[in-house]
DNA sequence: CTTATGAGTCTTTTT
DNA sequence: GACTCATAAG
């Protein structure tokens, strides 16, 4: 500590790099922050210092964060530095930044500040429809693959009618989908809805279409830093830009609240924000969504003026653990030279385990969790990650008979299950009656007699008329409806328009009531939760408290907001991330995905599936860049340990009752030897085991990537196996066939429930047209027709008292009486 | 119109 | 293996 910690409490226990970083006045600053350097430190410091210093006001301020979680805890460590004024600053993600500056100038473009935000799911909905009104299905298009495509457009900044020009017209697959991208558009358009790359694209525009717009939030935010600057997309990159440009006299002229003149130059001009960006381009890992890795890497450039300021002193883990993500991240060539070090001491030995399966893999991290809890090492301290999702389930099962508490953040979010996307459609479509398809979701939930033909009936008429749903709902009896059916649209209808009263009252002297009590209200009057209770289902009493939970969170909401309106709730609840639900991790094991885990730290974690194929994922081979963003990911989980690292891996990886061998990551390979205590070796249990016994039951042609000799194959099965290696595709098919054979297999060893002979002849038989069959159900028939071949071949049978049916001879629960007749 | 069943499809990461 | 989709039966 030098004396100058007294001149300042903000720069007390800073080291030197760090200081400069918080007091740079520079217009434009780069902060390389290697992983654990104290970045956020140093970012919340330089904010509390800013406004001590009475350089920037609080509401000049606006920082972005990747998660509203990290958010919340910059507004609260600034509030503590400063004891209070940190209220005004906005301090929010992208999406939340836009989305409040959308909802305030909405009307400005044609939009409804009540507008909708559309989920992947909803989006995917939209686009399935489209698909299928425009007969797109023939090209093969699927929701998925079109919803990527417009996704990566709009996070370039590109419009269906900018791509429409640059388009190869003469493919019609082109053509059709620029059909799709546009009609895409004007149905979003329509339904006064955005999707997620819409809320940042959209600001964009706004700002250039209307530079009264602009200029009014250039005057206000002065100050402007992003965090995680590596992970920002082309949009976000744009709006930056926007955001932080200077604006002309003439602009500012225009306004019409004229601004506090001590901003302005003597000419007149707005000078352009200053700007302070966070970032590592070693932890770089969204490339999938569009990030684009240049914005960081070129800032010095875009901004001719910047300072860059690096920390690489990492005050998280220890040097093992430095040493180990050092090594792994320099096999990434185009990389600025940057190494981490630390004062805190070598520390442990990584600890590496090799299990048979996965589930040795999952069992080897419970003990050992186990082991660290009787030790006196806290539940909350430890996390498990892995690259995919699918492989909680081992770990959670042998977590669970561990008895050890665990927590899963992300996978199934508790606002994709299906009971809460209905609650939500419910107030979606009272904000927004325009909606398609919260409406569409909602006349379902629960069923009540209405089906595709009536729901498209008012859909029409709706349209047609341009009215909302709700107002076609409530005049069905023009349309046509036959009365059972009217009388339940009616009913709803009215449930809905009773609670669009509670929630936006047209008599202006009405408050609006508690969203709380809304979706009580909703819930009651539509009888879903009584639906489900009355059902026997267990999962339905799940979903019937899973709904209670909404409820539960609803009213959280309304005491934290006091007047808080339903759309506030909806904005909240549609922008929520993985890492959002990590409020209270102390009793129990975190478990996340390495993409999840960024910007977190434990002192003890696992980092589970460290394989070929798994990490690097098998899908990233191929793409270009992909295996140097996998080496990032590793890196990203790797620097998260403090005390403890831990990494497994399995000799063998089921997916799908599919049992396949493993390679070792080729990252394994880059850590020194020496870094590592192996407590089980890869050889140990290596491919001796694979090539030893159970090459049987996985069948031939899997074998290849490295599994190599030793097997029991012979040299055409080996050959096969090779070219089959060779091509994805030919793979997948591979895979495929033993996985139906695998299947048949299993079926063959359980008892079968009907007729002994049929059980028999289960799955072997070869027919031809003539033969007569006896089905479990359908009785005596005999075959018309073959179709398809292989395992795939279809028997056309017509029988005696059902009729014509097409079978597939290798499942159908079918035997073979005679021959021809 | 809803529900049950069988077949077919897709498996990376997420604001 | 989980999920969706299409189809047939209730």
């Amino acid at each position: 500590m030098s004396f100058s910690d007294h001149a300042d409490p903000l720069l007390a226990g800073l080291n030197e790099q760090q200081r400069t970083a918080v007091v740079s006045k520079s217009k434009a600053l780069l902060i390389v922050a290697g992983a654990g350097s104290g970045k956020t430190r140093v970012l919340t410091h330089r904010i509390a210092h800013l406004i001590r210093q009475r350089i920037a006001w609080p509401s000049q301020i606006l920082a972005i964060t990747f998660t509203n979680k990290a958010a919340a805890e910059m507004r609260q460590r600034v509030g503590q530095l400063l004891g209070e004024g940190a209220e005004s600053m906005w301090v929010s993600t992208f999406h939340s930044a836009c989305v409040r500056i959308l909802r305030k100038e909405a009307e400005r473009f044609g939009y409804v500040s009540g507008f909708t935000i559309y989920d992947s799911a909803d989006s995917r909905a939209l686009l399935k429809r489209l698909i299928k009104e425009s007969g797109a299905e023939a090209y093969n298009f699927t929701p998925a693959a079109v919803g990527n495509k417009i996704s990566r457009l709009k996070n370039e900044l590109k419009t269906a009618s900018d791509y429409a020009a640059t388009a190869r017209v003469t493919d019609p697959r082109e053509a059709v989908f620029v059909e799709l991208f546009s009609a895409y558009e004007q149905e979003l358009r329509r339904a006064n809805a955005f999707d997620f790359d819409d809320l940042i694209a959209q600001t964009v525009y706004l700002f250039r279409a209307f530079p009264d717009v602009a200029a009014k939030y250039r005057a206000r935010f002065r100050w402007v830093l992003i965090d995680e600057y590596q992970d920002t997309n082309h949009a976000q990159y744009a709006l930056v830009r926007e955001l932080t440009k200077a604006t002309p006299a003439d602009a500012i002229a225009a306004l019409k609240t004229p601004l506090n003149p001590a901003l302005l130059t003597p000419a007149g001009d707005l000078p352009g924000a200053a700007l302070t960006v966070v970032g590592d381009s070693d932890q770089s890992i969204y490339a999938f969504r569009g990030a684009d890795i240049r914005n960081i890497v070129d800032f010095e450039s875009d901004f001719s003026d910047a300072e860059v300021v690096k920390l690489e002193q990492n005050y998280r883990s220890t040097q093992n653990i430095l040493d180990a993500a050092n090594a792994i991240i320099a096999e990434n060539f185009d990389r600025q030279e940057k190494s981490l070090w630390t004062a805190s001491g070598p520390g442990n030995k990584i600890v590496g385990f090799a299990g048979y399966s996965q589930h040795d893999e999952a069992r080897f991290v419970a003990e050992e969790i186990e082991r660290l809890h009787n030790d006196g090492v806290a539940y909350g301290q430890i996390a498990v990650f892995y690259r995919t999702n699918a492989q909680t389930r081992a770990l959670e099962e042998l977590l669970m008979r561990a008895a050890i508490p665990y927590r899963v953040l992300g996978g199934t979010k508790f606002y994709d299950r299906a009971e809460i996307k209905d609650a939500i459609a419910y107030l979606t479509s009272i904000v927004n009656p325009y909606d398609p398809i919260s409406w569409s979701r909602l006349l379902s939930a629960p069923k009540r007699g209405i089906g595709a033909v009536t729901e498209a009936q008012i859909a029409v008429f709706a349209e047609t008329n341009e009215i909302s749903y709700h107002e076609a709902m409530l005049r069905c009896a023009e349309i046509g409806i036959g009365a059972k059916a009217r009388n339940a649209v009616l009913s709803l209808a009215q449930t809905l328009k009773q609670a669009t009263e509670l929630a936006a009252p047209t008599a202006a002297a009405v408050k609006p009531r508690p969203v709380g009590e809304i979706l009580e209200m909703i819930l009651k009057e539509t009888r879903y939760l009584e639906t489900l209770r009355a059902k026997r289902d267990p999962q339905d009493e799940a979903r019937a408290e899973n709904l209670e939970e909404l409820i539960a969170v609803a009213k959280e909401f309304d005491a934290a907001n006091s007047g808080g309106t339903v759309i506030e709730f909806l904005t909240q609840v549609s922008l929520v991330a993985a890492v959002d639900e990590l409020d209270d991790i102390s009793g129990t094991v975190s478990l996340m995905t390495l993409h999840t885990a960024k910007g977190l730290e434990f002192p003890y974690v696992f980092l589970t599936g460290v394989e070929e194929g798994l990490l690097p994922h098998q899908m990233s081979l191929n793409e270009p860049g992909g295996v140097a963003e996998e080496r990032r990911l590793m890196y990203v989980g790797v620097t998260r340990a403090e005390k403890q690292l831990y990494l497994t891996l399995a000799s063998t990886r089921s997916q799908f009752g599919d049992i396949a061998a493993t390679v070792p990551s080729r990252f394994l390979q880059d850590i020194p030897e020496t870094l590592i205590d192996w407590r089980q070796t890869p050889d140990q249990i290596g491919h001796r085991c694979y090539a030893g016994g159970s090459l049987q039951t996985t069948g031939s042609g899997y074998g290849g990537g490295g599994s190599g000799g030793g097997s029991g194959y012979s040299a055409g099965q080996r050959r096969d196996a090779a070219a089959a290696d060779r091509s994805q595709a030919a793979k997948w098919r591979e895979r495929k066939q033993q996985l139906t054979a695998s299947r048949l297999n299993g079926k063959q060893t359980k008892p079968i429930s009907f007729g002994t002979p049929i059980a028999q002849n289960y799955n072997d038989i070869t027919l031809e047209i003539g033969d007569r069959i006896e089905h479990e159900t359908y009785g005596i028939g005999s075959v018309r027709l073959i179709t398809g071949s292989g395992n795939k071949s279809v028997a056309h049978v017509s029988f005696e008292e059902h009729g014509e049916k097409k079978l597939l001879i290798r499942l159908a629960p079918i035997i073979k009486i005679t021959g021809k007749d």
